[in-house]
DNA sequence: AATTAATGTGAAATTAAATTCACAACGATG
DNA sequence: CATCGTTGTGAATTTAATTTCACATTAATT
């Protein structure tokens, strides 16, 4: 067998995408390793070579979801201006991230990180709370502007915008990409939106 | 070793319980026999007795968990008049259900219902659209009965109920039972009340 | 072109479960 | 109180995956 060989650092790349793939290809269970080796077109045992083992490939993992979804609030901060346009472009980039790699909510409840480590959930824990975090930057700087009203803590309106593509996720996620997760999100905008300016 | 005999029927009843603690004491991964066996006060291999095996004992955990919300809408539909102070106690009920029992997000998540069958899959959808379809119900009824507006479709509103809870569900359980999900929804239910009146 | 370090391979060892099975204890029933 | 079906036990067996290891191949450097 013949394969091409590639810096470790490019194979780690490929490697961490194909578990979101193989995940993603909603056929089978918790990935394993010679899936991933397939994915990549190695043979198990290679993976090994760029990684320590299932741990340290599971933590590159999380990295990349992490910077996906920060990729995310960094593209609706550069593209577009005024905090409630933003936040609709924010809910429309999730909706699309969630749909296209449904192999991260895949990883962010497997029973993997909720065993034996504590520092992994925290880890997640913190991707998670930092996105909010950023949201709620955004919804404060709108209060700020006038644009966004003032009554409502900036907190729990941000936990309500993460809550108008997390119950669609699942859905879309369960019905083996039937549920339609952007007629969901277009019709809750409007209506997220009235409720938080007015 | 003397363990008292009971009857397969209160065994099943345990057992499928004692899964949802088991997992809900967050310590460790996936479930499995011997833990849930050891929780009982049972030996791996008596688990067979009453379960042909895991994916058996799976699918009652299931039903377990749909008796357990179904039987939030009964209680509320016979406790509460009202179709807004249904939606408020199912909304509090709710989030203590998940907060005491957080074996169930677990499972909904597992990777186990993700492999291989897809009739799995769709039970656990079956569930869930079943229970979105009963707060819809509810929320016609107000409409019908002018306590909630007409002018947003109730299939929709039903989905941002069900987005209340599920990210500080996912909060809560991250951080170890410390996120505040009780005060969460009481933030976030005035904001869902004045969305849905008026 | 020879050397070396990095990457890839295939077979084997390890690990951790679920599961099976032969047997024991119990409880109901005649 | 003897029998029979049910429930429980402990020791194997099976299964399925990760991981290790000795060896092969490639790329880079000289």
């Amino acid at each position: 067998m013949t394969t091409e060989k590639l810096s470790t650092e490019i194979r780690k790349e490929q490697i961490a995408e194909a578990v979101l793939q193989v995940l993603g290809d909603n056929n089978i269970k918790r990935f394993n390793m010679a899936d991933i080796a397939g994915q990549v077109g190695l043979v198990p045992s290679a993976l090994y070579r760029h990684f320590k083992g299932r741990d340290a490939l599971m933590s590159a993992v999380l990295e990349l979801i992490r910077s996906k979804l920060y990729g995310n609030i960094e593209a609706v901060r550069q593209q577009t201006d005024g905090a409630v346009d933003r936040l609709r472009d924010l809910l429309f980039r999730h909706g699309q991230l969630i749909c296209q790699n449904h192999g991260i909510p895949r990883i962010i409840f497997s029973d993997e990180l909720w065993g034996q480590k504590r520092e992994r959930r925290q880890r997640v824990y913190r991707i998670v709370t930092g996105y909010l975090a950023e949201i709620e930057d955004i919804i404060r700087e709108g209060q700020d502007q006038g644009s966004i009203r003032r009554d409502i803590q900036a907190r729990v309106m941000a936990a309500m915008f993460f809550g108008i593509v997390q119950p669609a996720a699942l859905l879309w996620h369960m019905s083996d990409g039937v549920y339609d997760v952007e007629g969901h999100v277009t019709a809750a905008w409007p209506i997220f939106l009235e409720t938080i300016t007015r």
